[in-house]
DNA sequence: CGCATTGTTGACAAAGTTCAATTTGCGTGG
DNA sequence: CCACGCAAATTGAACTTTGTCAACAATGCG
C-alpha cells in the first residue's frame, strides 16, 4: 500500500508535534490510509464520532447545516491538520460540524478506540489537541464579534481576506481565489446577491477583479482597509 | 486560611473528574483560595493568561467587548466549572474573552506554570480539559447558528430558556430571572429598545412578567415554543 | 423625597433580503 | 468548431426587520 508516510507532512503537523520520529511512525501505522473525493462529505454534524482524521493531501473544509436549510461555510482545512476531533474527545460521540472534501483529500484514519488509545500513550497528543481546541475557539471569538459588529461589506472584506491568506494563488496584480459568489457569501453570511453587488462595487473602484467562479483580490491589506474605513461607497 | 476544600465542591467538578481524592487534594493544595467581589473583572481579554480559575462559589460570565464598544455576554459559570483556560494551554499566552464575577466569587487560582506541571503529573487533567474544551466548541457552533439563522424574537426566546435552567429561580407560576433588560440584550444580540419591545408583546401574551431587573418567565419550553413557530405576534 | 438607573414608546432610517427576470460564461457533444 | 444548455452571476424594486434617537415614565435606593 502506497502509505503516505511522515515525510509527505513535511514534520508540519501541530497534531504530532514534539513528539519523536519513532513515537510519530507508531502512531501514524495505527491509522488507516483514506481517500475521499472531490465533493464528498466526510463528516456529518450528528452522526456517531468514530473516526479521527490527519489530512496528508487535499483540501477540505467544515460546514454547518442551518435549520432553514442554508450552508454556513466554517474553516479551512489544510495538509498536516487534523478534523473530526469529537471522536479523539472522550465524551461528544456526535460530530460538531460537518466535513467536506474541496479538492481530493488523502488523509490518515484513526477509529475512536485506537486515538484514544494513542492518547493514553503519548499525552502530548492531548497537549496538543487542546492547543488545536484553543486555536478553534479563537477562530470562532473572531467570528462571533465580526458577525454581531461589521456590517456586510465588511465581513465580505474580512472573508476575502482571510481567503488571500489560506487559499490564495499569487499571480501578477495580485492573489487570486477560486471561489464563487455563493460561497463567499455562505462564509460572510450575507446572500448571494449582496454579494454580488459588493464585489462589483468593488470591481469598479479597482480593488477586484471578477470571473466566474474565481476573484482576483489586487491587495487584501487595500481591501480591508477600504471596507473598515469607509462607511459607504 | 479558610480554605473551601474538596468537599465544598461536592465532588462536581467536571475538571477533577476521575482523578482520586488524594490527587485531587495534591491538585487543589497547589492552588490559592481568592475572592473577587462582585462586578469585579477577574480576566480581560488580550491581557496575559497567568492564572488558571476554579470557582468554587460564586456566579461569573464570559464577555467580550466589541470594536464598536459594546458589550457581548457570553456563557455562565457555575461552580465546580474552570475559567481562564488560556492559562492551561500551551501556546495561548492571552485570555481570549474576558471573565466577570457577578455575585461574589470564591475561587481556586493557579499560576500558569503551575497548572502546566499539574497536568503533566496528572494526564487526565489534560482529558478533562479537552471536554470541556468540546462543550465551549458546542456553546459556540449552537450560538453561531442561532444568530444566523434566528430572528431577533427567536433569539431573545432562546436567551431566556437557557437563562431559566442555567440560573432560573422556581417560583410559583413560572421560573424567575434576575437579568436587566440590558443583559438580555447583550446576550441576544438585539438592542435593549427591542428587548423591551418583545417582553412588553410577551407579557401582553401572558407568556412572562416583567419586573425592573427580573423577569418571571411562565413556561420556557411555552415561550421558547412560541418563539420559533409564530412568525409574529 | 430626590435622584440615578432602568425601562418604554413612537417616528423614522438604514441595512440587507427577497424575488423575478435576465444575462453571462463555460464545458460538452454533435 | 459551434451551438446548446446549465450553472453562476446580475440587476432593480419592493419589502422586512431591526436599529436609532429623543423624549419620557417608572422604579427603588439612600
Amino acid at each position: 500500500m502506497a502509505n503516505p508516510g511522515v515525510d509527505s507532512l513535511d514534520g508540519k503537523s501541530l497534531f504530532l508535534e514534539g513528539l519523536q520520529p519513532v513515537q510519530i511512525e507508531t502512531i501514524l501505522a495505527a491509522a488507516k490510509p483514506l481517500h475521499f473525493r472531490e465533493q464528498s462529505v466526510i463528516t456529518r454534524e450528528g452522526s456517531q464520532a468514530n473516526q479521527f482524521f490527519l489530512l496528508t493531501k487535499g483540501r477540505a473544509r467544515y460546514f454547518l447545516n442551518t435549520p432553514d436549510g442554508r450552508k454556513v461555510l466554517l474553516m479551512w482545512i489544510s495538509p498536516g491538520e487534523v478534523f473530526g476531533g469529537a471522536a479523539f474527545s472522550g465524551r461528544p460521540w456526535h460530530y460538531m460540524v460537518s466535513t467536506e472534501a474541496v479538492q481530493d483529500c488523502t488523509v490518515y484514519a484513526w477509529d475512536r478506540a485506537t486515538v484514544r488509545n494513542l492518547a493514553r500513550r503519548f499525552p502530548r497528543l492531548l497537549e496538543n489537541a487542546l492547543l488545536i481546541a484553543s486555536e478553534y475557539f479563537q477562530w470562532y471569538v473572531d467570528t462571533h464579534i465580526t458577525l454581531i459588529s461589521r456590517s456586510a461589506p465588511q465581513r465580505l472584506a474580512q472573508v476575502l481576506f482571510h481567503l488571500s491568506h489560506r487559499l490564495g494563488r499569487r499571480v501578477t496584480g495580485g492573489v487570486e481565489l477560486e471561489v464563487t459568489n455563493e460561497d463567499l457569501a455562505n462564509t460572510a453570511n450575507i446572500t448571494p446577491f449582496t454579494a454580488s453587488r459588493l464585489l462589483g462595487r468593488w470591481q469598479r473602484s479597482g480593488l477586484v477583479r471578477k470571473h466566474r467562479g474565481r476573484v482576483l483580490v489586487h491587495s487584501p491589506d487595500q481591501l480591508l482597509d477600504h471596507a473598515l474605513s469607509a462607511s459607504s461607497v
